[in-house]
This record gives structure tokens, sequence and C-alpha cells, in this order.
RNA sequence: GCCGGCAUGGCCAAGUGGUAAGGCAAGGGAUUGCAAAUCCCUCACCCCCAGUUCGAAUCUGGGUGCCGGCUCCA
């Protein structure tokens, strides 16, 4: 079998994927800020993560897996620049940041769930782990890669010769390029703060820093990462945004503390568009899953419609794009159906021909290829157009429905719930079934209707050839 | 202004030098007691311009458009 090769932001180039230890593979996760409920854009970087955790279980890797969960409020660095979100939507809601951080990371679990995304083993949060933060910005300080002015510490990035290797940006043309206001307490203006202080602030602790104090905003990653993963790990994901300042100011962070390197691969995925541009809620396309389901498509639909593509590359989200990702997963779930159906009909005809061996192998092919989920899902649908032209024998048949089922592990395509919890029982099916048809053969055509009618309504698609009638559920 | 990425049919999307995967939609046909489902057929020369090459969607240069970043603030 062909092997998994990666792209590394780090490297710019594809690499062979070798974990650390052998058989085990540990990634970190940058997960979302629980300030308002993540919205599509974000589920994108998300359902990444859960597609290399998932491409890793079925390759019988065993993956550790941690995303954090940022409480404690940043720059996201929008419109609202100058903010601290959490803290400006808890003044806004005029209720507590706490409440908020717990509503939102609630509704967040749940978003998880309808996706199908498989629980990371570990959700870190910033506020639990202040303790580890300020023991590496203690660390960093005697290390000389900090630096404190009043009750506030910075991290010195002339002390570290690689600041910038992630990102390509330089330190000098950052400082030339700078939009936004100098700090003058900063030794440099690229330097970036670990520790801040401000009485004003909701959320704050009192630490060796001071009274009033709260962490920078990449402090918690790089402190929870290497809690959890240990100093050096396999992987560490995030949204292209990530990139820089925040994982090149982890990197900095970590390496510092530890002197090892920090993260072998790193891996980023590109922005969901929304109608050919970025979203925002001037234009109203910031959506929610709820806004899917109320406009008539299942979570799994968008799910479907993020695998359609390769994660560099930018998806385009339009409803009709959505419909049309729709009507694509339906059509493999009902190729699995009439799969399962066959086997456990009569026989049938087929030409000699072997589809699902080359099917599988230019499944695996595209998946080791980068991810290449389109070419995979490409793969999919041309061991069903084979199907449908040629058919398939059993054993043939049987090894097409086992390759679905492989891809429905890695890609979760079909609703679980569904799968396998018909209402009637296959028996009963095929009894009604041959009730019909032997209605049929009588030209009762009120009583063929009328079971018809009730298998639809039980969620049975009926399908009347020319060698017979097969069914598969919807 | 600076750095980086992308641009493929009505829509979504693979493809990085050898003559355009796949899906959705659409049109035509078959099948059917009616219907559904299903099946068959049709449907692109790859943003523009100029180059390199026997040959480019794929490489180079220049445009145009879209996307990300340019770092903690009050």
């Amino acid at each position: 079998m062909s092997q998994l090769r990666l792209y590394n932001t780090l490297t710019r180039r594809l690499q062979p994927f070798v974990p650390q230890e052998p058989g085990k593979v540990k990634m970190y996760h940058c997960g979302p800020t629980v300030y308002q409920r993540p919205h599509i854009g974000n589920y994108r970087a998300f359902l990444f993560a859960d597609l290399l955790r998932r491409t890793f279980e079925a390759s019988g890797l065993e993956v550790l897996q941690v995303m954090n969960l940022t409480d404690v409020g940043h720059l996201v660095g929008d419109a609202d620049e100058g903010e601290d979100k959490l803290d400006a939507q808890a003044r806004k809601e005029k209720v507590d940041p706490w409440q908020i951080v717990a509503t939102v990371s609630e509704q967040f679990f749940q978003d998880l769930e309808a996706l199908q995304i498989r629980p990371a083993h570990h959700y870190p949060k910033a506020t639990d782990h202040i303790e580890e933060m300020v023991a590496q910005i203690e660390v960093l300080l005697e290390k000389g890669h900090a630096y404190r002015v009043g009750d506030n510490v910075y991290f010195d990035v002339h002390s570290f010769p690689d600041y910038g290797r992630l990102s390509g940006n330089k330190v000098a043309d950052l400082e030339a390029g700078a939009r936004v206001e100098v700090n003058q307490e900063k030794r440099h203006p690229a330097d970036f703060a670990l520790w801040k202080s401000d009485p004003r602030h909701l959320m704050k602790w009192k630490t060796v820093f001071g009274e009033h104090g709260f962490p920078g905003w990449h402090i918690e990653c790089s402190a929870m990462s290497m809690k959890y993963l240990g100093d050096s790990f396999d992987l560490h994901t995030g949204g292209e945004d990530n990139v820089f300042p925040h994982h090149e100011c982890e990197i900095a962070q970590a390496e510092g503390v530890s002197g090892k390197t920090f993260v072998n691969l790193w891996m980023h995925t590109k922005f969901l568009q929304v109608d050919g541009g970025k979203m925002s809620k001037s234009l109203g396309n910031v959506y929610s899953l709820d806004d899917l389901e109320q406009r008539g498509f299942e979570v799994l639909d968008f799910r479907f419609l993020v695998l359609r593509a390769h994660y560099r590359a930018s998806v385009n989200f339009t409803w009709k794009a959505l419909q049309g990702a729709a009507e694509a997963r339906k059509n493999l779930h009902d190729f699995r159906g009439r799969l399962q159906a066959q086997l456990r009909g009569p026989a049938m005809q087929a030409e000699a021909g072997e589809h699902s061996g080359p099917a599988r192998k230019a499944f695996w092919d595209a998946l080791h290829d980068d991810l290449n989920t389109s070419a995979a899902l490409a793969a999919l649908f041309e061991l069903r157009n084979a199907y449908t032209q040629k058919g398939m024998e059993a054993t043939e048949a049987a090894d097409a429905l086992d390759l679905l089922n492989l891809a429905d592990d890695i890609f979760g395509l079909f609703d679980q719930e569904s799968a396998d919890s018909g209402d009637l029982p296959d028996p009963e099916i095929d009894a009604l079934v041959e009730e019909r048809n032997q209605a049929r053969r009588n030209r009762d055509f009120a009583r063929s209707d009328q079971i018809r009618d009730q298998l639809a309504a039980a969620g049975i698609v009926l399908e009347d050839g020319p060698e017979g009638t097969l069914w598969h559920r919807a």
C-alpha cells in the first residue's frame, strides 16, 4: 500500500508521515474561542482534525488527540480589533463571562456530536491551566526569552532566531508593515505578550506577576499541548489564520521552554468561503449548524460538502453547492443500500471483472496523497458506476460494501442512527415485498400500492426491476 | 503598502508537462399498472495577455479577481 504523505506548513512540502513513537500519533488542534457559537467555517477546521484522526485510526494507529477550548478572551482579529471578545461579549450580554463559556461550550459539544466528530481525548480549558502557563512564562524569563515590564511579560522575539520560520515572516518586515500602534513598553514591536495586567478585565488572576493579570493569547496552547502530549509531539493543526501569529508564537514559547523540537508536522486548513467571498456578519452569511437545518439540510450534508474538497483549497459554500453535496451523499448512501439488498437477495448476473480492488487502491492512494478526499470520493463513485453498468457478483459486491463501510468509517458519511435501526426487521420487509408482488401479479393495485406506501412510511425504498423487486432503507 | 495562496463546464471539485477524474443540476431516451427508484446517452480545451516547449490547465513574465497574514488592544 502507498505511504501516507502530508503537507507540512513548516517545510512547505509533502513529507512521509512517520510518528515519533511507532504505532501512535499524538496531535493537538487549536479549538474554538468559546465566546459565541462556532460557525460553519470554524467547523471546517475541526472536521479536518477529525478526518486526520479517522484516517490514522483506520490505518491501525493509536491516536491521542487534544483540542483546547479558549475560554479566556483574546483578540481574534477582525473588525473588533482591540477588544477582548469574551470580555466584550460578557459586557454586551450583561452576564458573567463564565456563563457564556458554559453555554457556548455546551453548544459546541452538541455541534461536534451532530457532525459525528469523534471526541478528542482531552479538551483542556485555558482557565484551568493558569498555573502551567505561569510556570512556562517563568522558565522563559529565566532563560532570557522573556522580559517583564511592570506587571506585563513579553516574549523577546530576537532571543529566538527561528521566529518567523513557520509563516515565512521576517521580524524586520513585520516591523515595517505594522499597522497597529506600537506598544512603547515592548523592546521590539514584534515582541508578543505572555502575560498582561489590567484591573478592569473581568477574567483575571492573581499571580507572581501581580494582582490583576491574564494570559497572552498564545501561551495557553504551548502550556496545554506540552502538558498533555509532552515537549515534542507529532502533529498540530489549525485554520490558516493560525499560522501567524498564533502558531509562530507557540513554537517560540514551547521551544524556548524545552529546547526541543515542539511539533514535527504543522497542518493548516484553508478558510471556507461563502458566496465566493469571506463570511461576514455584515453580509449576514455567518451560518451556524442550525441555519443549515432550518433550510432542510442535514448537518452531515455539510460534512460531506467539506470533505468533497481538498483541505488546502478554499471551499466555496453556497446553498446550491450544499444541495449538490446532499444529493451526492444520498446517492452514495443508496448505493450502499443497494449492495446490501443484493447480498440479501438472489444472485445477480454480472460481467466478470474486478472493480472493488482497484477502487480500494485508488481510495487509499488518494487519501495517502495528503488526504485528497475529493479523489478518494471519486473512487467511490466510479465503483458505483461500475456496479450499475456491469453488475457485481456476490463476493465482489461484498467487497464493494466493505469499501463503502471503510469510507464511512473515515469520512463519517452516513447517519449512524438510521444505519442499523430500521423500524421493521428484514424478514418482515421481505414478506411485505413478496405480498406486494403477489398482489401486483393479481393486478390488485390497491393492495400493492398500500403496501408500497406502508414501506415508504417506514423509510424503505422499493426498486421494481425486470428481475424482481429490491428494497433498501432510505 | 508588504508577505503568502488560489482562479477548471450552470454549480461543487480532482488533476503540476503529453492532450480535461468525480459529483450535482440540465436535456434526450428506456423501463413501469401508475409512480418512485433505477438504467442508457449528451454536456469544458481549464480568468486575460505574452512567452518557454515537439507538446501546457499544468512552467516563466505581466495583468485582473478572490482569499489569508502583517502580532494584545482599550
